[in-house]
DNA sequence: TCCATATATGCGAATTTTCATATATATTGG
DNA sequence: CCAATATATATGAAAATTCGCATATATGGA
């Protein structure tokens, strides 16, 4: 993971939020991520898929929903990087947060099964 | 300090190895930063005039020569994002660090009596 | 004062990034 | 198969960033 290109993927507001709320509710989907940040769904979905190829995040597919979660082979130094910020900075989530809490028909998350 | 913007400084090639290698040695001036990064002195000079801008870093003259150093005023998980990036990732510095051993008639550091 | 060195900045061109809009694909349920 | 929902992507325009080059400013020494 090339430092460079790893903050050039936080160095934008949907995208550092996106990770850090997933970092924090460990998964979330496209529609879920669109409601707390108040983005249209191709902005949404374009990050989204920037920081996939870029190895920050990993997708799944249950049903309709694409779920995007912390890529685990993510260094540890970078995800120490993310961590921290996320702490460190409770504000810069705080509406999102409370967004994503309020929103109505949330898809259930499960594992594999249902 | 805005996340946003502070990885805005980071996402730049010249910016962040000018950012680490500062950390790293304490104190740089524009033309040690210059040999050491392989880099125009209008390119240095603007990116390094960028990084004070934000709060990253400050600057003191000494003669001829600017100094630049971390701004101490950087919030400490900005400056562990920092030494992080900058320990984890000891390769992305080292030619850096090569060069700016060798070269020849470095400005000579004091404190504010020479 | 004149010159050399170090650094800063103005400015337009080139590159990169971001976005909105439209459309395509995938899945589920009828 | 058809319709509805969720997500992805193509495309061209707009905005932001970066750069090179020229020039300005500051300092120290002859």
């Amino acid at each position: 993971m090339n430092p460079v290109q790893f903050y050039k993927c936080l160095a934008d507001e949907t995208r550092l939020r996106s990770l850090l709320l997933i970092a924090r509710e460990g998964e979330l989907c496209v529609c879920e991520l669109m409601e707390a940040l108040e983005e249209s769904q191709p902005k949404t979905s374009r990050h989204l898929a920037q920081l996939r190829n870029c190895g920050l995040l990993q997708d799944r597919r249950r049903g309709q929903w694409v779920y995007y979660r912390m890529d685990p082979s993510l260094p540890e130094w970078a995800q120490a990087v993310l961590e921290q910020t996320r702490t460190a900075n409770p504000g810069f989530l705080a509406d999102s947060i409370r967004r994503l809490e309020r929103m109505a028909d949330r898809p259930g998350r499960c594992g594999a099964d249902c």
